[in-house]
DNA sequence: GTCCATTGCTGAGGTTACCTCACCGTGTGG
DNA sequence: CCACACGGTGAGGTAACCTCAGCAATGGAC
């Protein structure tokens, strides 16, 4: 197969990611929440008064899906639920100041780590595979 | 936070490497395997006669998981398990004419795959994303 | 106006890919 | 030779998804 021990691109790069991965994880252990729920917490609060629906696209999961990591953030305070004015059956998701509050303290966590990862490369080479991955995510 | 409307090297690289295992998930569709399947059955061909513990730590998965994709790899006749004629306590797991066969149609759609998705980058930037990857895998 | 198909959400129940804990038989160092 | 460690597995659990069915609200066709 190989004819050298290079690994093949593919692989080089889930293993970066991988590893991006479960700092990910571990970086957000200091406040219980798995990178899941991170993340629908951030959606919710870039764009104010999300739909459930809206949550769901966004996150590329089942409506079914979002009502539980709704359910979820709503439970430990960080979300609530308010009935759409403009839709009865619609439902709203906006966070609470306790959960701006957090995913401000997590968003500044994963810059440093981010830096910390990236900050290895030279500027140059941040910029060259900043390009290359855009190419390459269409 | 952001200056500007950039992405961060981060989410691409993330947003990439879904991308990835989309393809791997769809291309693995003829076969009926899922992604840790394959991999598993990639593990077990490359090194012959694997111990179901050198599975579990090859996978990075507990020991107990690596019985239970050797069950499903076994029912599917891939795989065999054989007694350790060294050592009773012990299985070996090896990979049977139809795994290998298997595994070698995978291996082959996937490099072709994996040439689609990276052969629109030049050569030169193939060869700088491997560099710069390399060096972030540590 | 009145249907009726569509939309937005959720209850019920399933799947996948992991996990821990407890156990059993086997190997091994003092 | 015996206590302890190791290799594998049964039992049972979890997170993060899924589909399907159902209900209330909506809105376009007539």
């Amino acid at each position: 197969m190989h004819t050298d021990g290079t690994t093949d691109l593919g692989d080089l790069l889930m293993r970066v990611a991988r590893v991006q991965r479960r700092r990910f994880r571990e970086l957000l252990e200091p406040w219980d929440l798995s990178p899941s729920h991170a993340r629908a917490l951030a959606v919710i609060c870039a764009g104010d008064d999300v739909r459930l629906s809206d949550l769901a696209e966004r996150l590329r999961i089942a409506p079914r899906s979002a009502t539980e990591v709704a359910d979820a953030l709503q439970e430990r305070g960080l979300i609530e639920r308010m009935p759409d004015p403009g839709d009865r059956r619609a439902v709203l998701l906006r966070a609470t100041p306790e959960g701006r509050r957090i995913r401000a303290e997590i968003s500044a966590a994963r810059t440093a780590d981010s830096a910390e990862l990236y900050g290895r490369l030279p500027a140059g080479d941040r910029e060259t595979l900043a390009r290359i991955l855009r190419t390459l995510a269409d």
